[in-house]
RNA sequence: UCCCGAGUAGCUCAACCGGCAGAGCGGGUGGCUGUUAACCACUAGGUUGGGGGUUCAAGUCCCUCCUCGGGAGCCA
């Protein structure tokens, strides 16, 4: 720790202190030397660049120890990568009584060479000259070093990114967050940051969390008895975002591409693998498009995501390949390279009649596609993704087009093998006499979306757009099958913790 | 929210028809000349998810609550 000291206590004697005019030494820049760095190269590189090299600084925590009388093997990770390097620390280094009892899970700061291992199962080891236990760990660190269950990792959501599944999560996680702004963003698309608190009620997509300052033990009530919300933090009852979509629009219609990147919130009481109350959701909306671009873009947008993180986390996905779904990295490359399947609603519906499968929900034409039916079409009809075009209007929302039969509307679901619908949109209907005929045909309030009309009286113009809960795409890309295994610190019914 | 299933040592799991609560891993101690989920020996570790009931006797049977998993619904 003699750089941390060296820093504390003003610098190094061999360098002159700058001077103020106050006489006082003014303060150091950035960039001098004096501050060297504490952590050194990250295991990532040091990999990439290979060896033999001298005199390599790395830091990191300990996977695990294997001693014997004249030397240890410590496994450090840094979290750069899947990979740990092994650390060979000779029983004559000062501090190999302190290693060897560090612990699993300690933090070490390594000085060595890199070399050619000795043993079989790594190409370059470091061979240390000086290793530091920075913070030793206690000894019921809770992650061993065979494999655990993924309910037990969730109760230590705190330490769980340390093991190598969920390393290789938050990595493809982080990666395919940033393929979606690079795509986009490559594409001219504006980023809207569209509110997380909103007034509007009518956003259709749910239940939703109520936002407020009231104290819930003597809320303000009106004269009947009815809590005032005029007196509450915003004038208006509000609540968080279940879809940033008619916001989006309004952006669309004035910037042509836009998307949403942010975080919803859903207070259903949804108890399944596939459902978060809170989770990031994906909304592009784009202006003169129609559903035939609107395909087009998604197909686009989902093999450029799946190609990105292939290319960039190829460890992550070997090892997510070998220990939670075999075939993964096939499936997904599968994914970039064939074409998605496009079937209308009505084909779809004559297909699963065909089919001859039992379906415990029996289809016909106007109910919606149950889990089943669309596990069915691209699992056993596809065998791929496949988009589900021009559903029936009555099982779909107020803003999709109609279509000129007059009875389905121009929709899209994109369906995937293992995870179900991916992607839902649609275009959007821009006809306003149309749209007025959907909003009080469905008892909806038309001054409740006064702004959202707004956008059809004010040069309207064909769009569209669609949505992806980014952690079913990251549950996609991973193979993982709980939602709550995707997301750092999950939150779903009953449980809140961290 | 509904239907199934599960909850036993820090973790993963055994325990027959109701009859003395166990193993592997992990932890601790010692050993081992290059290991790869290292190995060998010894050792500590339990209110069997909570509460109630039946019984001479309950991990085991009954009721109830909680949590987790699978399926369904809602939905992304």
């Amino acid at each position: 720790m003699s750089r941390a000291t060296g820093v504390g206590t003003g610098g190094s004697p061999s360098r002159p202190e700058p001077q103020s005019m106050t006489g006082m030494p003014a303060p150091r820049r950035a960039d001098q030397q004096g501050l060297e760095m504490l952590r050194g190269e990250r295991i990532k590189e040091i990999l990439k660049q290979g060896g033999p090299r001298e005199g390599v600084v790395l830091s990191g925590w300990v996977r695990s120890v294997r001693d014997s009388k004249q030397v240890a093997f410590v496994m450090v990770n840094d979290g750069s990568c899947m990979d740990s390097l092994q650390v060979v620390v000779d029983a004559a280094l000062p501090t190999f009584g302190e290693v060897i009892k560090a612990g699993t899970g300690a933090a070490v700061r390594v000085t060595g060479n890199v070399v050619p291992s000795q043993g079989g199962g790594q190409q370059w080891e470091i061979k240390a000259t000086a290793v530091e236990v920075i913070g030793s760990s206690d000894p019921s660190y809770p992650l061993q070093k065979k494999r655990h269950s993924f309910e037990y990792l969730r109760t230590i959501a705190h330490l769980r990114m340390r093991s190598n599944v969920f390393g290789a999560v938050f990595r493809v996680r982080n990666a395919a967050a940033y393929a979606i702004h690079r795509f986009f963003q490559e594409r001219g698309f504006l980023w809207v940051h569209t509110p997380i608190i909103t007034g509007s009620d009518c956003e259709g997509a749910g239940e939703m969390f109520q936002v407020t300052t009231f104290d819930l033990e003597k809320p303000p009530r009106t004269e009947d008895g009815k809590l005032d919300f005029s007196k509450d933090f915003f004038g208006k009852q509000t609540s968080l975002t279940v879809s940033g979509q008619l916001e989006g629009e309004t952006f669309a219609l004035a910037f042509g591409d836009i998307y949403t990147f942010g975080p919803t919130f859903r207070a259903e009481n949804s108890n399944t693998p596939r459902h978060a109350s809170e989770f990031w959701m994906i909304e592009p909306e784009m202006a003169f498009y129609d559903l035939g671009d609107n395909i087009r873009l998604a197909t686009d947008f989902l093999k450029s995501m799946t190609s990105h993180v292939l290319e960039h986390c190829s460890g992550d996905i070997d090892f997510l390949d070998q220990w939670v779904e075999k075939g993964l990295r096939a499936r997904l490359e599968q994914v970039v390279a064939s074409p998605f399947a496009v079937l209308t609603y009505t084909e779809a519906v004559e297909r699963l009649i065909a089919s001859g499968e039992k379906f415990e929900y029996p289809v016909k034409w106007g109910i919606d596609l149950q889990t089943e039916h669309e596990r069915y079409l691209t699992e056993t009809l596809v065998k791929g993704p496949v988009f589900v075009i021009d559903y029936p209007k009555d099982i779909k929302a107020f803003y999709m087009k109609v279509n000129d039969d007059g009875r389905t509307v121009a929709a899209m679901d994109l369906l995937v093998p293992r995870i179900g619908e991916i992607i839902g949109g649609s275009q959007r209907e821009h006809r306003l006499d149309v749209l007025l005929g959907r909003i009080r045909q469905l008892g909806l309030q038309e001054q409740d979306y006064w702004w959202y009309l707004d956008t059809r009286r004010y040069g309207t113009c064909p769009h569209a757009g669609f949505g992806l809960g980014f952690e079913r795409a990251v549950m996609y890309l991973t193979g993982m099958t709980n939602i709550r295994d995707v997301i750092p610190y999950p939150r779903v019914p009953g449980t809140a913790e961290f």
